[in-house]
DNA sequence: CGGAATCCAGGACGATACTG
DNA sequence: CAGTATCGTCCTGGATTCCG
């Protein structure tokens, strides 16, 4: 199953959610209600449930502050911020990718409007 | 849908495939049945259908040889040789998680043999 | 050899309602 | 505020069969 590393990385860090989340968390600690306006989309059930698998693998921490609101703010682990760089990585990687869509979209149009023209 | 570049580059390379194809393909190119050695659990239905989306990205190349044999041979575009760093990253990372994963495991075996000296 | 087509199961993901 | 619980949907991935 494991024979591949990369697969693993993929396993830990992919799906839908966790990436975005680490990202977030990746600059400071966030309690869950910021969490969820930051990734507007989420569902509390995904967001749970992708903070507790960041947290079983280590690498993230949940601290629960008791006082007259509950207070819950999630972290990175000393463990979690070796994510970091490979995020840095993956996020420049897809924003050259995005402009690479991008450009390719608007030489598609220069094309069609170009046919439309000779028409 | 993608204000996030990491989900993007998940998007792209994720999966439970594309990877391992991509760390194939990256030292050579490779024939479809080379492949499918290369990476014995995987259906054909998932090895052609991660194909022609790599390649719908621009990722890789599929050249057709016409022979008395059909042969058919994968390779990374010039544009998919970026994702080679990141492969590699990815790569170094899982490995790493991997050793943690064993380490905690055998930590995990430690207590419980004292717990059973113990009793 | 290198696929395409079809059918199907399981799990990811989501919507909604409720709770300590 | 920070979740659980339940139910439903959709989509990935797999088994099998057939094709140029």
């Amino acid at each position: 199953m494991y024979n591949c590393p990369v697969e693993l990385t993929v396993e830990v860090m992919g799906g839908k959610w966790k990436s975005r989340i680490l990202w977030h968390i990746n600059k400071k600690p966030y309690r869950y209600g910021e969490l969820r306006k930051l990734i507007p989309n989420i569902t509390q059930k995904m967001l749970t449930q992708a903070l507790r698998e960041l947290e079983e693998d280590g690498l993230i921490v949940r601290k629960v502050f008791e006082g007259n609101v509950l207070k819950v703010e999630y972290s990175l682990t000393e463990y979690g911020q070796t994510t970091t760089p490979l995020l840095e990585l993956m996020s420049q990687w897809g924003k050259n990718h995005k402009h690479r869509i991008d450009r390719l979209k608007a030489e598609e149009n220069k094309v069609e409007i170009h046919t439309i023209n000779k028409k």
